[in-house]
DNA sequence: TAGATTGTTAATCGATTAACAATC
DNA sequence: TAGATTGTTAATCGATTAACAATC
């Protein structure tokens, strides 16, 4: 598990990568009901992909499993933790305490994981200095500064502020160092390539589960495949 | 995190449907700036994906652009909401009154785009009954018998409990009838095939992220890309 | 061992990219 | 018209699936 073995990590699709947190989140559960050995066959099932996939996703990794018995699961555990270098905290700035923010404020499952918020930024007076779950709201005019002389450093920006402002904010982030971004706003941001950005818009999960409810009423087709797994 | 089904429906690759919606997005965006034409060079310039893609996913339905000319924003905004069925109101339901879910219950997108809230549920006897942005909670026990006669129908369910009540509440919602499920729970659900589900795991971004910062490497991926996937 | 399951190479499939004819 | 840009067909690329040898 250490990083010796390791294949070459040239080229790992996103998608492997977006798998390879949900198989830790599924080993998480696992080990928590009291499993200890889990096969590729049984953890593509819940994941719902197939096993061939679970292999193949490992594989740019290295060798974890036991052949004619399956992946340990905690030892499986401790190698995704590795490889997505959870073995340590991040620290995260968040800007925008509207709903969202609050809500991220306060949500334990990132902390959970070893995310960690540093601070928490607005831009409205009326916000400025009440407390959220511990953290004192700061004004946005402080942000890069802090993020330039923040110990332990801050890799991360969260932006839950309306889309009028994420580009304005994600300027200050880049402008104070940050690794990558995740933004709820719904606003396409201009970044710089050695940025990482992610883009969570709530909204168009909704639109897409729209789009598909509405093309499986009674005429349209006979009976596809479904988008649940 | 991403959609659970990987297959598309009626020939229209799921990345398709979710740039629809990055597509809509931009668009009102540029409409609010008063921008009334664009080029599908400029849009995909915008969405951070290459024009002949725009191109590509809107002919799946039709021609919408004009030759020597572009896309009459308008027009293309219309055309979309139709594609994604958004020209009538989707009513859902929300099992999970904790943080994320009082801000979903709180948040204005959602209504906006004509997703309204039909009602909300939890199990704790401290939350029901009491009220949040005019919705009073009601017990998880009366889920189904909501569904079962609500009126509008309800067609969505978003589910923010803890993991271990992730599976049973999404099993309620379909023995109600509900068409879609949001699951923001960390738990890969079981649904039938009939039920289109979508996860959005908020702790896996921050890890994609942590992986990518770890390797100080770019996506392979358009940069930006939304969620679900 | 024999059966089971991995790790890896090869084949397939489908999405993206490219090219270009159509046409405003 | 001439230049610009769409809509669509063809080529490419890469992820997923399949097959199977390795080996516990």
């Amino acid at each position: 598990m250490g990083r010796s073995g390791e294949k070459s990590r040239q080229g790992i699709p996103y998608s492997t990568v977006l798998r390879l947190a949900s198989y830790l989140r599924t080993l998480e559960w696992l080990s928590m009901l009291g499993v200890t050995t889990v096969s590729s066959e049984e953890l593509a099932r819940q994941v719902g992909v197939n096993s061939y996939l679970v292999r193949k996703d490992l594989s740019y990794f290295g060798e974890f499993g036991v052949r004619g018995f399956g992946y340990p699961v905690g030892d499986l555990i401790a190698v995704l933790r590795e490889i997505l270098d959870l073995n340590r905290d991040h620290y995260a700035v968040l800007v925008g305490v509207g709903n969202l923010g609050r809500a991220l404020v306060r949500y334990y499952g990132f902390a959970r994981e070893g995310f960690k918020l540093s601070a928490v930024f607005d831009s409205s007076p009326r916000k400025i200095g009440t407390r959220f779950n511990g953290h004192q709201v700061r004004p946005v005019g402080e942000l890069v500064d802090y993020l330039r002389s923040a110990d332990p450093p801050v890799e991360l920006g969260i932006i839950t502020v309306p889309a009028m402002a994420a580009q304005f904010v994600g300027d200050l982030m880049v402008v104070g160092g940050v690794k990558g971004i995740l933004n709820f706003s719904p606003v396409r941001l201009q970044v710089p390539g050695h940025i990482h950005l992610l883009n969570v818009d709530l909204v168009s999960h909704l639109e897409v589960l729209s789009f598909y409810i509405a093309r499986e009423r009674p005429f349209s087709l006979p009976a596809g495949r479904s988008t649940a797994g």
